[in-house]
This record gives structure tokens, sequence and C-alpha cells, in this order.
DNA sequence: TTCTTCTTTAGAATCATTCTAATCTATTGA
DNA sequence: TCAATAGATTAGAATGATTCTAAAGAAGAA
């Protein structure tokens, strides 16, 4: 039996329409695809083109406009969170909660770190008018070596 | 008299080859004309097309494959750091010593914070076998209210 | 149903960046 | 000083990620 604060496979899929419904977005046959894809296994970082190739090896096809589309209506809704970390493309992630990123330059992969682990004491404060919106720490991991 | 970490401008603009030949570079018009730009007015986070514009109002004019060319090869010798924030374009900043970023989310501006006001405490360890290459922080800010 | 509004989509367009292959130019050594 | 050569520059094509466009398709309300 798995217990994890992630919610079980089954639950997530049955209400995606429901989850579509409360982020005010019509369930279509698409995003209640792309909702399974996105949150039925757990923590990911995807980016456009991987779930777009997920998609169209299931029987629902999805663009790859609308998978565009779709991912940054789930960012405005606050369902995923998006990371520009190494150029070129955006990533999604799935954990919107308090976290950071070690970041595999090599290959490009992100893996959390839980937030509690990293402490950034002593933020300086920003401009006056301005507010801080978040703090990203980004731990750049050299996969050389051996 | 001004007194900071940074040479003065004349002494950077004068020895732009020497510091060109020291990296293993040749000192082309080109490179020249874009060591004084880059280092000619302390430090600066510049995208490609920023600078290639500001070269094109010079006389020595550089194409946009050289600025290219040549912002890599100083990332490579060590001259400037790359800097991958906000998704799309590449940052280049001439500041290579330890310092973090506040991150305009409006603007897509990126200003210096300096390494020593942020505390990072107790960043966990890489997976065995990898190694911490650097550890960046991005303080995202929200330039909207007033 | 039927209408209206929101969605999806293919393909074109755009933006940043890299590649290619031809043309130059620093440097070296005669 | 001059030619040879290794390295540099360049225009333009190619690529990759993303966005736009305009037309056709589905959802929700009446």
């Amino acid at each position: 039996m798995t217990m994890s604060t992630t919610p079980p496979i089954d639950e997530v899929a049955r209400d995606a329409a429901a989850r579509l419904r409360a982020a005010g977005l019509r369930p279509t046959r698409q995003r209640v695809a792309l909702v399974r894809a996105l949150f039925g296994q757990g923590d990911r970082h995807v980016t456009a083109e991987q779930l777009y190739a997920e998609t169209q090896a299931l029987d629902v096809g999805v663009s790859l406009a609308t998978v565009y589309n779709t991912l940054h209506q789930f960012t405005r809704a606050g369902l995923l969170r998006e990371l520009a970390i190494g150029s070129g493309r955006s990533y999604f992630d799935t954990n919107t909660g308090h976290h950071h990123h070690f970041f595999y330059e090599g290959t490009g992969q992100l893996v959390d770190v839980p937030g509690e682990l990293v402490q950034v004491a002593s933020v300086p404060l920003p401009p006056k008018g301005t507010e801080v919106s978040g703090v990203d720490v980004i731990i750049r991991i050299k996969d050389g070596g051996c």
C-alpha cells in the first residue's frame, strides 16, 4: 500500500473533471486526458513536447497547440508551476508546494528538493513599491566525474 | 574618484587585447569591440540581441553570429557567466563573482544581489558520484502594485 | 434542439539560437 | 615583407521551442 502525500491515481482520474471545473475550465476530452497524464503518477517535471508525445500514445489525441494552451491555463490556475531553468524549453512542475530543485546540467533533468531542506536566510528587501513573489533555489549538478 | 572593485573604463578599453590574449583568444577587431561594450561600463546583464544592437551603433560592425560565438567563448574562458532564467533568451553576466539575482517578472530585468546577502544553509547532498557545481538563488519580483 | 461561447487544431509565423560553407584576417616563419 | 595556414567572421539557411491565426468542433445554457 502506497502511503504518500500524493492522492491515489484512481481518485485523480475520477475527479479530473471536477478539478477542471473548480479551476474554471471546461472539462473537455483533451483537458481530462492531460490532467490524468500530469497528475496520475506523482510529482513530475514535464516539457510540452514530452506531454504531447505521451498523449499521442493514448486513445485521446491532443494537438501540440492544445498542450501548450493547457499547460499555461493550468499554470495560471495554480495547478502547475512553470520552471524556466536550463535555457530553451520550459518545464512544468506538478508540485506547486514550497520546494527547490536539483538541476542536472548534463541531462537537463530536474529533481525536487523539499523546501525545508534549503534554508535561505536574510534575503535582501526588494526596491520599494515591489514585492517578492518567490525565491527559487537551483542547485546545479555537474554530473561528470566517474 | 570612483572606488569600486570594477577596473576603470579606460584601463578596460586599453587592455582589451591583453585580456583576450590571456584568455587564449585572438584580439580581432570584433572581439575587442565586444570586450569594450561588455566590460566598459560596470556590471551588466546583456542578451545577445542587445549586444548586437549596441555594436551595430558603433563603427565596428559585428554580425549576430559573431556576437553569439563570442559570448560563448567568453563564458568558457570565465569572463562571463551565462544566466538562463526567464524562459526564452539567455543573459550574460559580466559579474562572475559570487552573487545572486533579483528577477523582475514584468520586464525580465536582472539585478545583482551580493552573495553575502543571501545565506543558503544546509543544501542537501547531491546523489553520490555527482558534484554541486553551483547554487543559484533567484528572487522573483512581482513588479505590479502601484 | 439551437444558439452562443469557449476549445481545438493544422499550419503558418515568430523568436532565439545554431549551423554551414564561403570569405576574411591574425599570426608565423621564410 | 610576404605567403601560408590556422583561426575568425559572416550571410543566410536551418533548427527548436513556442505562439498566432483563422476555421471547424464541442459544451453549456435556454
